[in-house]
This record gives structure tokens, C-alpha cells and sequence, in this order.
DNA sequence: CTGAAAGCGCTTACAG
DNA sequence: CTGAAAGCGCTTACAG
């Protein structure tokens, strides 16, 4: 359009004009779009890193495209199509995609961030903390407490970081006299799983006397099967959540936990992936930020 | 290109074609994309709600990009930027939009519902609960079981579902001879804007007895304030709260509640929002949902 | 029925 | 420095 400077500004001024972002975004190979897959925006965790995310991308110029895949594959396979269909410039996932190599291959040469989780190989940046540190840290408190018989609430394998606290809980358990291990699985970070989890684990012949869980929803849970079962949080059972959300502190008695910087995790896995978008050639990191250990009522 | 259909067939299988979604959207001018505003994802309900949006819009082939708002006004509006930009084909808000007639104006003639918040005026549909009957029932309740002094912990005002609710109260509390009345207002649905109100409702002459506040989260920092003032829940304070969310069942004692049908809600927006976007001569909608009252041990 | 051309609304490289 | 033109990758209306 033969628009003179002159016009266009009093243009602007007056009627507030706003560029098409789709004709924007094709003429510049941009779309300043994330996509943000999470298993399950109810996990408190997960809504305090997707803030976290936010945040940073706000700064950015960037926006978020919300994925709750709820782990189901079909849902994330639809969704990582806008990769392909290049709607979005990134990816951030806290979903567990390092045991689906059919993802994988769909992300291809995309930038793409773990968040609170890690993938093996590959050119991949993440940002986490050091789970085994933190899981080893959680069951030498409960040691020290004289707990014996510590039960583990993990999360599904596939997921890495569930790999990383489980090895930290067999090797603390491995060095006691006892000899005693006790792992339940939870298909997903609820209440209700954690709940029935506890409920299995009460059944064993050699009841638990210490419980770490992976996650605090899935703590909270644990708590309420063992007060079903007519026993005490911490006298009978002491419990040890995972994460620190604010849930840790609404439950009753309030949940001893490990509190990871879920804030600043969200925000750095944005700066890793916009210094990949940036600069592609640059080699994939991997962040390790630090952990807190909360001691409350529980543990 | 002057590719044959049969190269194209054979093409498709091969290689895996993927359209450029963004040459397809700006051609189409349909984005396939729906900008979805709350204002605080970790609220339960919210989240609750976002499930079931993204269930019916993956149905009908249709993305959400997510503002979680915190109330904030920039960031609302730099959102709606991307309503002028092309970006969404429309919008489904969880804030409180009524008393903003600057964004009301930015989101203009594009197809917008609102989802358990309503508008008093324009041509906009909605999706949610007969607050007022709800909040009546509530107070009812509390009276049936012996309290006298209810107080009321509210949203802030600027949401119209708070005025509904506040109305329901205030009706049934002034049939009563006594004529109490005590309203505190969260700045935010959390677990500590909750507790601070409770606290603030302690510190009264005449205490309460019993308190129905508009969220389970805000319900939950009642519960734990009167823990501290060494008070018993139900014994001193008969609490109720509002939503139905999991949390109702996560803490001690668990919580007298009102349930919301969040998912159905969530999908029927989407409907509502698509048949607009389909038609957009098509009238603005009114839909009220069935709510229901779980008795718990809280009151 | 088939295929070449126009056009969505931008940005940028290029000619004047 | 200024302005016209090309092109991002699609879809669709139109000519052959």
C-alpha cells in the first residue's frame, strides 16, 4: 500500500491498528508460540511451573499453548502436529517422553526443554534437581526418626525422575540391617491414587512405619487411607511428600516435604529454550537447581 | 506445483506431509485456536474447568492458549491482543469481565462466552450455576444445624457470581431475628487469602459460628485459622465451602461443599463458543447447570 | 474434470 | 532514503 510514514503514524494514533499475527508470523518463520505439555494441570506442582512458564514467556514476547495430555499418547501426538505444522517455535514438556521414541521423533530438530524431568540422550536441555539427593535426604530423616519399615509411593517408570528417587530410596534402604523395601506405583500424581497406594501397602504383612510418596497430592492421599485404617500420622505412619506446594501446608497434620523452586524451574526451562530458538546451534544444558527439606507434623 | 493427485497420494504416504498451519489460517482466516483466561490456574476448580475445555475442543479439532490472568489487567490485555491479531477465533473467560469495559471493548464482535462468571449486559453467553440458590441452601444449612452468627468469606466484588452469592446470604440472614452479618473478601482463591480472612472474622466481638466461604480453597485457610485460634471445626465452627473440587475430600475434616458440575461446564463453553463461532448471528445463551450439596464432617 | 493463478496480510530484499 | 515488488504456504475461485 502506498502509505507515506507520515500517514501512517496519524493512522496508528487514531484507529490503534493491529497487525495480522498469522501473515506476520508466515512471512517471518515465527510464531513466538510454546507449546507446554503436562500430564495434569491439577497436580499443584505442575500449575506452579506452568507459572512459572508464563512468566517468563510474558517477558519474552512469547505465549503458551496449554497441553494436558493426561499422558494418553494420541492426545499428545495430536498435539505435538503443531510442531510440524509450524505453530508453535518450542516445546516444553514435564511429561515423561523419554520412553516414547515415537515423540521423540516427532519433536525432531524442534528446541525443546524437560522440565522436572530428564531425557537420557539426545539433544535435549532440562532443568530439575538432583532427585536422588533429595530422595536419599528424605529417607535418612525418616531413618533417623526411627522409622524402620519405609514404604515407597513412586510415580510410573517411565518416568525418569521417578527412576532417580527410587534409586535414591534403594540405596539408603540397602545400607540398613533390616533389609526392608516396600514400592507401590501410582498411575497418576491424584489424590486417589495415592490414597489407594496406601491402602495396598497397609495390607502387606510387615506394616509400614514410614511412608516417602513422590509427590504431595500423592502424600496427601497416603494420609488419608492411613487414617481410614484407624492409625496416626506421625505416631503410627510418618509421611514424607515431595514438591512443597501449598497443599503441603492445607492437609492435616501438615506434610513434611521437599520443596523444589517449581517458580524458577518453569522460567529457566523458558530461557533455555528461547536461547535454543535463538541460537540452534547451541549445545543442549541441563540445570540443577537447588532443593529445600520442610519438616512440619507429618514426618 | 503442478504435482498429479496420484504423486500427491503417494507423496502423503511416504513422506508424512504436514500442512503449514499458519499459510492454511491466514488463507482460511480461521485460526482453530481459542484463548482461554483464568485467573488462577492453581484454583482446583480451575483447573477442573480447563480439563473439560480442552476435552470438548480437542473433539472439534480446536487448540487453547491459556492466560492465566492472576486478575492482572496488562496481562489480560495484552491476551486480547491476540484477539485483534487473528490468532483466536474466540474466547472463553473465568474472570471477572463484567466490571471491565476496556476489555469488554477490546474483545468487541469476537465470539466470546463466559464460563461460571455472567454479564449483566451485551451479547455474550454463559455457562453455570444458580449462585444464589446455591449460597441459600448453604446458609440454610448452617442454620438447620444450630448456628446463628454465619459469616460469609467472598470473592471480591468485581465477579458477578461474588454479588450473587453475597445476595444469598444477605436474603436468608436477614429473615433471621438475630440479623448478624460478617463478610470478609479474599483478594485471591487461596488457601492464605482464606486463612487471612478467617483470621480478620476472629477478631470480632461477636465470633461466628459457623462460615460458608465461596471457595474450597478459601475454606481450607478458614479451617486452618481456626485450628490456630484453637478452635474445633465443626464443634466451634461449622465451615462450608463451594466448588466441589478434591480438595473438599483432601483436608481435615473434610469439607461440607457445593458441587459444581466443573467439567460439564467447561465443556459445554466450548460448545456454546463454537456454535457462535460457526454462526455468528446466532443469539447469546444462557446455561444454568445443576449444582449439589455434599454433607461432609465440616458441617 | 484439471491445472494455473490469485490472494490472505504481512516483512524484507531490492531497484530507483 | 523511498517505494514497489516478491514471497511466506496455503486454499479457492476461475479459466481452459
Amino acid at each position: 500500500m502506498g502509505w507515506s510514514p507520515i500517514f501512517l503514524t496519524g493512522f496508528f494514533i487514531v484507529s490503534n491498528y493491529q497487525p495480522n499475527l498469522l501473515a506476520r508470523q508466515l512471512r517471518t518463520s515465527r510464531s513466538s508460540m510454546i507449546l507446554v505439555m503436562v500430564s495434569n494441570i491439577a497436580n499443584p506442582f505442575c500449575a506452579d511451573v506452568v507459572k512459572g512458564i508464563e512468566e517468563e514467556t510474558e517477558k519474552n514476547g512469547y505465549r503458551i499453548l496449554l497441553c494436558n495430555s493426561g499422558s494418553d499418547i494420541e492426545r499428545s501426538k495430536s498435539s505435538l502436529g503443531l510442531l510440524s505444522g509450524k505453530m508453535v517455535d518450542g516445546i516444553i514438556t514435564m511429561d515423561a517422553f523419554s520412553k516414547l521414541p515415537e515423540l521423540t521423533n516427532m519433536i525432531g530438530q524442534t528446541p525443546w526443554v524437560q522440565c522436572a524431568e530428564y531425557a537420557d540422550t539426545g539433544d535435549v536441555s532440562c532443568v530439575g534437581i538432583s532427585d536422588i539427593d533429595a530422595s536419599e535426604f528424605a529417607i535418612r530423616h525418616l531413618l533417623a526418626r526411627g522409622c524402620r519399615c519405609i514404604a515407597l509411593i513412586n510415580h510410573d517408570l517411565s518416568y525418569k525422575y521417578a527412576r532417580l528417587r527410587e534409586q535414591g530410596y534403594k540405596t539408603v534402604m540397602l545400607e540398613q540391617e533390616h533389609g526392608y523395601q516396600a514400592i507401590e506405583y501410582a498411575s497418576e500424581l491424584s489424590f486417589s491414587a495415592g490414597k489407594a497406594a496406601m491402602e495396598k501397602l497397609l495390607q502387606a504383612a510387615e506394616r509400614p512405619d514410614g511412608v516417602f510418596a513422590v509427590s504431595d497430592t500423592l502424600a496427601a492421599g497416603a494420609m488419608r487411607a492411613i487414617g481410614e485404617a484407624g492409625l496416626k500420622v506421625p505416631q503410627d505412619i510418618a509421611v514424607i511428600g515431595f514438591d512443597g506446594t501449598e497443599l503441603a501446608e492445607m492437609v492435616s497434620p501438615q506434610l513434611t516435604t521437599i520443596e523444589q523452586p517449581s517458580r524458577d524451574i518453569g522460567r529457566q526451562a523458558v530461557s533455555l529454550l528461547i536461547k535454543k530458538i535463538d541460537n540452534p546451534e547451541s549445545p543442549a544444558e541441563r540445570l540443577m537447581m537447588d532443593w529445600h527439606f520442610i519438616v512440619r507434623a507429618s514426618a
